[in-house]
DNA sequence: GACCTGCTGCGGTCTG
């Protein structure tokens, strides 16, 4: 039978009305997948293959020709973004419209009368985001039995934006809830173009039986790829940023482009510079910039003027392009300075080239320094360029990081225990027990540590919750004031900002998410400090200025590079022969200075002396695995910084020899690998647990203590080879 | 050496 003879007959026509010559691959694989079968499906595609059509017109044909008893919703459709379930919403409701199936969009921009009127009368396809659903458990926990007894199916949208994040697990957590509510299983279809690894996420899906997820790929239709990667040198003031900026404007003015600047502070600067080069020749305005601290009337009407292209546009913006709602096609994608992960790289890139018979096109640039004598050894190996080209390679061979995970997420426990409560009233500690990590996502945490997590959500700092005569856990004082306030249901949190203080006078606001600890350098307000003292308390970072010399490596988030990437920035420095044929020459010339300043750096070791008490070690390893060595290190009294793939190191007359020291490592000595006095507080429920359980939780997501022997031993091993 | 995401219920005022 063909795949579109399964479809139920206002489905079929829709279809026609669309004038469609055929289905896609996918959705035909998908048509057979969930008519014939009752598995889970996931479905892997590439932006724009009609993923969407794919699940829903063989689950609203499966709607339509079931009779159903009572009232509830058919089917729960779950995004992470307003945007996209809105644009959604449009999309499916033409296709609904003959089948009489209701469209119920629902977040926190649609009014409560559409929801009173939903929730009475439930019926059709529910949309809703992740803090929503949490909202409906504990506003109306008693009714949820009643509004969800008859889904059929739970669709995942960008479920890669799910894998092991904060709200991933509380979306896993809220649907494994609604399972034991109904008591019935939810069949699961997730939806996704960038999936690194689709074990991994086949198991997000159903973690107990993730072999019986079906898995759907279809690579037809990635079109051609045209690529250049440009470098310039960083030269006097702002001439970088100049030249490239006129490049840019040459080549992208006219059609519409995105222009992936990498962070707010740049997007203002090319902004700037590509609206003064429309001025000066007397042309109209077409480049604009789009990202999180704009006004949203500025982004809405920038992403339609994107949309409807009758105008040429050009985009200059952070990752608030990068997902989900649909801007049309974009003729050019450029990277300015190199990516963060090659996954995000490739969401970028598929905004480019989707009409048929059209290329995609990223333009990629790199800034690098002008050597000379005193260039730190991160300029002399040109780590920018290197990482660019590595993630390139890894793009065009159709990798990409797949999710970490092993966290144990106990910032998001503690949400999940706070929310059960409200929702039952109340609960037996066996009961919460079972509903969330005998059953739900927290399944690594043992009935002892969930005990700790309790006794400190209990406890006289805390009163998050409080033990009740009858046995039942119940809200405490400060648990009843967090979530009465609906800033409550997000689980993630929002940065704080803590004040920077030298010499007891503020020099401004930071926003914190990454751990700031005593002797770690930053940069703010343009200069260097040194770090003298952290107070999570008062919210206050003392600083004082750092030496002049050595450039600070640390300020802002520190991305977390793939221990593949990095392999492979490896592999590019020690492969003479290797020559993308994508390079301008400037940036072919960056390439050849790199590796022959690397031979002459490392010259086959893995560790070198660059003076007294000063090392470079190459780890060749991600961001993760070094950041764990690094830690290992400076607990032991020695000063750390830490690059993409390598360590500068620098010790003293007290410590022994780095060698030494990793001998001992690689020996397998324990090492003490928390900083006490690290700001651990990283996550929204954090400040209320103790100590012990913050770093438990800092160790399971943070560093990965287990590889430390290993990475100890390939260092010191005479010649280390890493694999190509 | 970074970015992004989300939010209820109720009471007040205004409009037709």
């Amino acid at each position: 039978m063909l795949a579109y003879d399964k479809l139920a007959w206002p489905v079929q026509k829709w279809i026609r009305s669309q004038g469609w010559a055929d289905l896609r691959d996918i959705q035909t694989q998908a048509i057979h997948a969930i008519k014939d079968s009752h598995d889970d499906v996931l479905i892997a595609a590439s932006t724009a293959a009609g993923k969407t059509e794919a699940a829903f017109l063989p689950l609203i044909s499966e709607v339509y020709e079931t009779e159903k008893e009572g009232e509830g919703f058919d089917l729960l459709y779950i995004a992470p973004l307003k945007a996209l379930i809105s644009d959604q919403a449009s999309r499916l409701e033409a296709i609904c419209q003959e089948a009489e199936i209701p469209v119920v969009p629902w977040h926190g921009d649609i009014s409560s009368s559409v929801k009173i009127r939903a929730r009475k009368h439930p019926s059709g396809i529910l949309m809703i985001t992740p803090e929503s659903l949490e909202a409906m458990f504990m506003r109306n926990g008693g009714d949820i039995p009643r509004l969800f007894h008859s889904v059929r199916a739970a669709i995942l949208d960008e479920v890669h934006t799910m894998l092991d994040s904060e709200r991933g697990i509380q979306l896993q957590s809220l649907l494994s809830r609604l399972e034991i509510a109904i008591q019935r299983p939810i069949r699961r279809v997730g939806i996704s173009a960038t999936l690194g690894d689709m074990k991994q996420a086949c198991r997000y899906l159903q973690p107990d039986n993730p072999e019986n997820v079906q898995i759907l790929k279809s690579d037809r239709g990635s079109p051609e790829l045209r690529l250049q990667l440009r470098g310039y040198v960083r030269g006097d003031k702002d001439a970088a940023e100049k030249n490239i900026s006129q490049h840019l404007f040459m080549h992208l003015r006219g059609s519409n482009n995105l222009i992936f600047a990498g962070s707010r502070q740049n997007v203002e600067i090319y902004a700037d510079k590509l609206r003064r080069l429309c001025e000066k020749q007397n042309l109209p305005q077409e480049f604009y910039p789009h990202h999180a601290s704009l006004s949203r009337d500025h982004r809405f009407a920038l992403e339609r003027r994107l949309k409807q292209s009758q105008l040429p546009t050009t985009a200059i913006c952070t990752s608030t392009l990068e997902l989900g709602v649909d801007i049309g096609d974009v003729n050019c994608v450029a990277q300015i300075g190199a990516p963060f992960s090659v996954a995000s790289l490739r969401q970028r890139l598929g905004r480019s080239g989707r009409r048929a018979g059209q290329a995609a096109i990223l333009r990629q640039y790199v800034i690098e320094d002008e050597l000379d004598s005193q260039s730190n050894f991160s300029s002399q190996l040109r780590l920018g360029l290197i990482r660019s080209i590595a993630m390139i390679d890894l793009l065009l061979e159709k990798w990409c990081e797949p999710a970490h995970s092993d966290a144990l997420h106990l910032s998001t426990l503690v949400h999940q225990i706070l929310s059960v409560i409200v929702e039952k009233g109340g609960i037996d500690k066996r009961r919460l027990y079972f509903i969330l990590c005998k059953r739900g996502s927290f399944r690594q945490i043992s009935t002892a540590v969930f005990s700790d997590l309790l006794r400190a959500m209990a406890c006289s700092e805390s009163q998050l919750i409080e033990h009740a005569d009858n046995g039942l856990l119940l809200l405490g004082a400060q648990g009843e004031s967090l979530v009465s306030h609906y800033s409550f249901y997000a689980v993630f949190q929002t940065p704080e900002e803590y004040r920077i203080v030298s010499d007891s006078k503020t020099l401004g606001t930071l926003p914190i998410n990454n751990m700031i600890a005593p002797e770690m350098m930053l940069i703010f307000s343009g200069r260097r400090w040194l770090v003298k003292e952290v107070d999570d308390q008062r919210k206050t970072i003392v600083v004082i200025p750092s030496n002049a010399g050595k450039p600070p490596k640390f300020g802002g988030d520190i991305g977390n590079i793939h221990d593949i990437v990095a392999e492979r920035m490896f592999s590019i420095l020690e492969q003479p022969d290797y020559q993308p044929i994508y390079l301008d020459s400037i940036a072919a010339n960056f390439l050849q200075e790199a590796r022959s300043n690397f031979a002459q750096i490392f010259a086959n070791a893995r560790i070198v002396e660059m003076g007294d008490h000063y090392w470079i070690v190459a780890t060749c390893c991600g961001t993760i695995k070094t950041t764990t060595l690094a830690f290992a290190l400076r607990n032991q009294g020695y000063h750390v910084e830490i690059y993409d793939g390598f360590l500068e190191v620098k010790g003293n007359d007290k410590i022994s020899p780095l060698p030494d020291f990793l001998r001992e490592i690689a020996d397998g000595n324990p090492c003490n690998l928390m900083i006490s006095d690290a700001n651990l507080n990283r996550e929204k429920f954090h400040p209320y647990l103790t100590e012990k359980l913050l770093e438990m939780d800092a160790l399971s997501s943070r560093v990965d203590e287990k590889s430390l022997p290993a990475i100890a031993q390939s260092i010191l091993s005479d010649r280390a080879i890493v694999k190509a």
